[in-house]
DNA sequence: GAATCATATGCACGCTTGTTCATATGATTA
DNA sequence: TAATCATATGAACAAGCGTGCATATGATTC
């Protein structure tokens, strides 16, 4: 049975709206999908995730090396834990987080270099 | 010369710190790929993204197809084209947009694989 | 045990964002 | 020309977000 249309009007033909239909994702990938994003659309937190794909980092030092608070970042990085982003590990006073998420690291690196062949005009 | 850490407590080696601190972009680029992030980050914007990739399509249908309103898919029209993510064409009363940005669809597409890989998890 | 250090957390505030509603524009049709 | 249709736009509102500040926690050092 096709997609019901009923009473709606389309100007496409019903073939191709059908088609670009079924290329549609379920409503919990997508909103996962734009979770994952969100994670990256913040300026600190994309310096955060490339700072850490490169070294294990206490809070202090990442801090230092994004030019945000201790508490900024720690908040940040409360939301990236959260998410299963980064990994944790105690040692006396410090926290130290690396990036669990290999795949974020190719996403941003391919995005970065998309940004850098000068889409990214704003 | 090395770069100046005058006074700030660092726990990790200089060494490192600098290596890393080597690593980071600069501001600008790093901006304009949240911004690009940002983009992605809601799931209305993700779904229209999804379809404009499968096909040039009007507004109205695009809104059906998004399940969201003319309205609001007009609106977000507009962020994506000054951002010239997307493409225009006027065709009688009909406005007809398709996905300029081939990178965008390989990066969307990497990340929903990604997350249906099981670590969008919130 | 007191002081200090590294990190975490709750609250508040300002800013951004996505949507709706009403209205405008511009093209087609009657 | 009037009415209608597709799209665009502006104002307004609610919800969410990032940060600073104060404070808490827990480990180390004196």
């Amino acid at each position: 049975m096709p997609v019901k249309d009923a009473g709606e009007k389309l100007h496409a033909g019903k073939a191709e709206i059908k088609r670009v239909n079924a290329g549609m994702m379920e409503e919990g990938i997508v909103r996962k999908t734009a979770e994952l994003f969100g994670v990256l659309s913040d300026p600190t937190r994309v310096k955060m995730i490339i700072a850490l794909s490169k070294a294990e980092l206490c809070v202090g030092d990442l801090a230092h090396i994004v030019g945000a608070s201790d508490s900024a970042v720690s908040h940040q990085l409360r939301t990236l834990r959260n998410m299963g982003l980064v990994d944790y590990r105690r040692e006396g006073k410090q926290a130290f987080y690396s990036l669990q998420d290999k795949h974020l690291k190719r996403i941003l690196e391919q995005s970065i270099d998309h940004v850098r062949e000068g889409l990214g005009s704003s």
